[in-house]
DNA sequence: CAACTGACAAAAAATAAAATTTGTCAGTTG
DNA sequence: CAACTGACAAATTTTATTTTTTGTCAGTTG
């Protein structure tokens, strides 16, 4: 990748950096790999980002911004569901995109896994997102109307298993699907049974 | 530890190796290390193990039945319990059984978490257990008669984040006990209502 | 003068060399 | 002769050495 414009840019950065990862890996990715690939002095790169953490970091986010954050933002806003069905429908589209990524983009997933396993504020921030649209969800919906955060929370961490970067291996068990449907079988009359 | 008796048995063996485990940590500890210990040659040990992996999945077999199975199987007997509060107290147990060991002897649950994360068959030989005592529990207890072992594997991996040994570094969040019972007032729900 | 370069020291990573460990087995010992 | 030893090759790990990378900044450039 060349330089395009004459102002090397913050998204041009993480852009290139993206690049580098796919083609490199993540554990033989450096800042200076980033820089030769748009064609300037790694220097600049630090006149962007204060480090190769930080930069490592706005790629993640970015990233769970646009892979994950949006199209569930999109499963949040859909009208034609509600209740117990709108929770599950958001909760199997989290639970897809996490195992999409991790078998189609292997690199970036293995980027967002290290960076969020290192970040604890960048993990609970985006963990944070996910539970504010749960809760979303559940006062629309009318459910648990007492403490919908607390519920939002216990139905993301009781399928911590199916989308938990930590768990990413035993995605490609043949049994992984029917574990899923049981959890939620034992989630959905919880849900129920409260509203 | 000095050779005690002049036939060397597995056992002996075992408890040198967790010896070791604690002294020098799971990274540092070798065969020849352990051999050092009962004071014979490393040759000798490979008479009882066909390998450095044979051994440390056998301490580690020992170790999960005497400090998890054996206090899970007292609570999956205990008459005094029924139902979904049965279910309840295996599962609490479990939680807090790992809780402990992960803070108060961290030497061994490293071991433990190192193997089974390496032996696809030692943990599902392990998981196969607990469920078996889960879906005892439930059908004494009359609940989910239809399908209890997959009841009985939802609320296991519904719960997977409080006892995973991958999760352990979230145990040491304050805010785990409440997310437990979050989690556990959802699954307690989702059991009352099929019983 | 804002944006970038390139030279530099400190930190980290890769490589090379040395030492240890793993696993085997013929031979010793009680 | 069953149980163990100790010497050995191959594999792995440790340590030492070299190279690269990170992060800074005074200086250049358009």
């Amino acid at each position: 990748m060349e330089k395009s414009s004459d102002v090397l840019t913050k998204e041009q950065i993480i852009a290139a950096t993206e690049e580098t990862i796919k083609r490199y890996g993540m554990a033989k990715t450096s800042v200076t790999d980033v820089a030769k690939s748009l064609g300037v002095s790694h220097g600049s790169i630090y006149r962007h980002f204060k480090s190769k953490t930080e930069l490592f970091e706005a790629a993640t986010e970015q990233w769970l911004e646009e892979k994950i954050i949006a199209p569930l933002a999109d499963v949040c806003r859909d009208s034609s569901l509600r209740g117990v069905g709108h929770v599950q429908a958001y909760i199997r589209t989290l639970v897809q995109l996490k195992r999409h990524y991790a078998r189609e983009d292997e690199a970036l997933f293995a980027m967002y896994a290290k960076v969020t396993d290192e970040s604890a504020e960048l993990i609970s921030k985006h963990i944070g997102r996910i539970i504010g649209h749960l809760t979303d969800i559940m006062l629309r919906g009318g459910l648990k109307s007492d403490q919908p955060e607390r519920s939002a929370g216990a139905v993301f961490y009781a399928t911590a298993r199916f989308h938990h970067p930590a768990h990413a291996y035993e995605w490609k068990s043949p049994a992984i699907d029917a574990e899923f449907s049981d959890v939620w079988a034992l989630i959905e009359q919880g849900l129920k049974t409260n509203d």
